[in-house]
DNA sequence: TTACATAGTAAGTGATCACTTACTAAGCGG
DNA sequence: CCGCTTAGTAAGTGATCACTTACTATGTAA
């Protein structure tokens, strides 16, 4: 009675747990995933996952950091970086790719905020170790063009955060309570417009403006002048 | 041995025990929280708990509810908007309502991104209802400025959203992963400096731009003018 | 074929889960 | 003081939790 009776080698079975443990606690969050489910999912007794992974908890950190490891958006920001282009075009890319990134995989941004809300200790740490760097890295790049004089002086990290949040809070959005209302909304459109609205935003005011400081002056914006926008034209279209 | 022994009526300590679970659920979901953890906060015995609230799940949605009725905010938006003043005070000001409306009081985004994730049928029910509204608030008020040809020809939805989500998304950071390193930001300067990001990102180029169509059309707006860049002049000032 | 390491399981463990039942005690109008 | 409503509790219920122990089945090397 041989029903297709495999045995797994260990490699193999501890993949295979993981594999299912992240779908499992990517959606019901680490409190709303029992051992039993996983166990059932993977087709094994449950004291077959402990025999691989000493508890639940390690077993959840084992899945976090597979997925992240697997994730390496830091890799694919500074290629994107490099590759260069017209700056639209490199934050339009670098917007699509999120957006691409998430919708094909939701279980990372899903296991992220799971992890960040139930508070698990080492939550912090990976994200100050990881995302931090995320984020100094592209506020590098805004850093250098606002010494270029190309964009406006204004806090880099704050910058970042801010093309960030557009992409990152919309794709949350579409994802949490993305219902028929959302859905509809296009890649390629949302991070070209997003991209568009940012960098127009960050786009410094007058060419031969002196490097002065940004914030101050009550309500300074209305009065500037938008000249320097013109290479933002040519956005070759593919 | 009269020590406090005070009954409560059934209102005040429906209420109590409600504030006590509000905390809990926000702090750690819905599955992480135990009926016995809230009635030994609310120092009650735990029947006492399933005599106001026929279920745990009942008391959730309860819990919801009363902290989405006291937050109102689309009251909050819609006054904000009709204030008026420059367009960069309006949206500093949205702004750092926003910021500090989270730094005050957290439970209300976390309960929803709990729930949101838990994937709690009535959330998207809600979310529809509530937060679809501030949304189309929002995006009625840029369609206006767009109608007037003040902002650039985008998607009002997709544009309110994305200022929504650089605020939203910085308060979610600050809030989740937030230490040392983030912790140094001003509300005052984030909503500003944001908001000028933003708003300059969504000012019209050109003052001659003819009225042409707004949402629809398949993805036409990523298509539409942005070859019409250079000559940006004067955006008033007023 | 045997011996052995290991993949895999059956059947538990006490603790804790949401929730109930049966009771006591406080308030209050008469 | 009585009598009744109701705030509040003690002590459970079976189900399920993470996890263990003691065992069986299987592949492989000799």
């Amino acid at each position: 009675m041989a029903t297709t009776q495999i045995r797994f080698s260990a490699a193999d079975r501890r993949e295979q747990i993981l594999e299912v443990a992240t779908r499992l606690f990517a959606r019901q969050g680490y409190q709303g995933t029992t051992t039993k489910q996983i166990s059932d999912h993977a087709r094994v007794n449950e004291a077959l996952v402990f025999r691989h992974f000493p508890s639940k908890e390690e077993l959840y950190w084992a899945v976090i950091e597979r997925k992240i490891n697997s994730a390496c958006p830091r890799e694919r920001l500074r290629e994107n970086l490099e590759i260069g282009g017209d700056d639209l075009v490199i934050f339009a890319r670098l917007g699509a790719e999120i957006l691409e990134r998430r919708a094909n995989d939701q279980t990372l941004s899903r296991l992220l905020l799971f992890s960040a809300l139930e508070n698990h200790r080492l939550s912090h740490r990976f994200f100050r170790t990881y995302v931090a760097e995320y984020y100094d890295m592209l506020a590098d790049f805004i850093r250098k063009r606002i010494a270029e004089g190309r964009f406006r002086d204004v806090d880099p990290l704050l910058a970042a955060r801010g093309f960030l949040g557009m992409v990152i809070y919309h794709s949350w959005v579409q994802e949490l309570f993305g219902g028929r209302r959302f859905q509809d909304f296009n890649v390629q459109q949302v991070s070209r417009t997003l991209a568009k609205i940012w960098l127009q935003g960050m786009l410094a005011e007058t060419k031969i403006a002196p490097p002065n400081r940004v914030t101050k002056s009550k309500n300074g914006s209305s009065r500037n002048q938008f000249q320097r926008v013109g290479h933002a034209a040519r956005v070759h279209s593919d």
